[in-house]
DNA sequence: TAAGATTTGTTCGTATGTATC
DNA sequence: GGATACATACGAACAAATCTT
């Protein structure tokens, strides 16, 4: 394996490439902690390095002496480390820590936390999704494969009846954020399949924690379920027009729906 | 101040208000270790106490004390929580853990982790901007004051007149795409503008450390130029199609002109 | 199944650094 | 400038997990 840039100085001078926070705030900051600096050394390292996920990093004890410095404050790094999902870690022979991708659903969770002292709207999240999900089901229409289209089919029998109670209906609707989320992932865009599964997910979280959608509507549940039908069928049928226009209706009307419900929002934490 | 809602056992039972991941994981999740588990326990109570950015933590010797652990544990879990912006912690007579609300900047950061290791292209960056900014632009007619207008002004003035080398010209796209971020500030959709700031972000790094923008055009300068300067004007009178068009025209502009440069992209990690 | 080896996880006591009064 | 109240850092020992034989 490739060697730190460490060889018996406690600090290496850490590579340029990786600017931590704006220059400007370089002055006013207090001069960070060695796990702090070990830990951006690491990272720094695995950049030069080029490591993928999976490889393997340097054990406690390397880096013990790597570094010269104590057991703790080399841990400490490494829960930093963690905690943004660059590594993982494990124990016994053949463990220690390597490069981890960052999961999108920690990325969800870690973007969430922002979120949580923002007052963000359902309104705000709706005013996004109809941006963004016309133009996606638009972007798909044709482009699908007959597995994917059988995979939204299979998502949408978790509402093939309507809901009996508040807690179906509650299923239901998080089923049908579903749809949405895997029908993003089916895009050949990483940022906007990030952003709309985020909002999926926010909007998820939601429902599940704070308990909207009580008030089933078998009116509403239907026109939102013909809704994804029809656009199954454009996507199938590969007419990008009516794949849009059919998604942005649906945006509408659960815009329309979600409203009613409540207008505060995001009073959550997500952990680990 | 209110008490943490442990009391004597180790491990307190942590409100289910805040799930970490996803129900299904549960099973095969290998059992968390202590510090991530108080950095859990910690943040649960924080939103149960409601507390708000600035408000005191407890010390490291009262959590040692209520969650029966030690000063290692205790403070790989404060690690965690700081990774993620959580909380900020101050030395000294009156210093302590706080919470910290999590800034944009880190956000960013935590965010761009996750797409280091997925193929972002910058058509894909330029794709979603086109179906935000217009949008954005459009909400934002006539209802600025002419504090912000004269903050876009002053933006402006670090390319009024055109580059003369390769360095000067990526300090003016920097500059514009400050233009851009400061533009989505001033909207009332957190989210949107978030979403623009993340991708304005992407870009000026890949600007700074990529060193993209080599070529100064001065053709292309007076075009991008005026557009802003059109923009402006639309914004100030409240014309919402011409700030929606103009916004268009310019991205579209802007994504050829970047396209030229690189296709692939995306490969830093943000440390701290 | 059991024992041993390897690697991270956790503890405790002590000492040092830093900001406030 | 000295006392005080905090976080920060160190080092040695022990515990737990997990792989190999």
């Amino acid at each position: 394996m490739a060697r730190l840039p460490v060889s018996g100085q406690a600090y290496p001078g850490l590579s340029r490439m990786t600017a931590v926070t704006p220059p400007e705030s370089s002055a006013r900051r207090p001069r960070r902690s060695r796990p702090v600096r070990v830990a951006e050394a690491i990272k720094d390292w695995v950049v030069e390095q080029g490591l993928r996920p999976g490889d393997r990093l340097p054990g406690e004890a390397e880096l013990i002496a790597r570094f010269q410095m104590s057991k703790g404050t080399i841990r400490e790094a490494m829960r930093i480390l963690q905690a943004q999902g660059l590594v993982e870690t494990k124990t016994g022979p053949g463990g220690g820590s390597f490069v981890g991708e960052v999961s999108r659903e920690r990325a969800h969770a870690l973007l969430a936390n922002y979120f949580y002292f923002q007052n963000l709207t359902i309104a705000d999240v709706y005013a996004l999704r109809l941006s963004l999900e016309p133009e996606l089901a638009a972007s798909l229409a044709g482009r699908l494969t007959e597995a994917q289209l059988a995979e939204l089919d299979e998502i949408m029998k978790a509402y093939a009846v309507p809901a009996e109670d508040s807690e179906g209906e509650r299923a239901q609707h998080v089923a049908s954020l579903r749809f949405h989320a895997r029908l993003s992932d089916f895009g050949d865009n990483a940022l906007l399949g990030f952003f709309i599964g985020f909002m999926a997910q926010i909007l998820t979280d939601l429902t599940v924690y704070k308990r909207l959608y009580a008030a089933p509507n078998h009116d509403l549940w239907r026109r939102g379920r013909d809704h994804q039908l029809q656009l199954i069928a454009a996507l199938r049928s590969g007419d990008a027009a009516a794949a849009r226009q059919v998604m942005e209706s649906h945006m509408k009307m659960a815009r329309d729906l979600m409203e009613d419900q409540e207008a505060e929002v995001m009073k959550r934490f997500i952990a680990e």
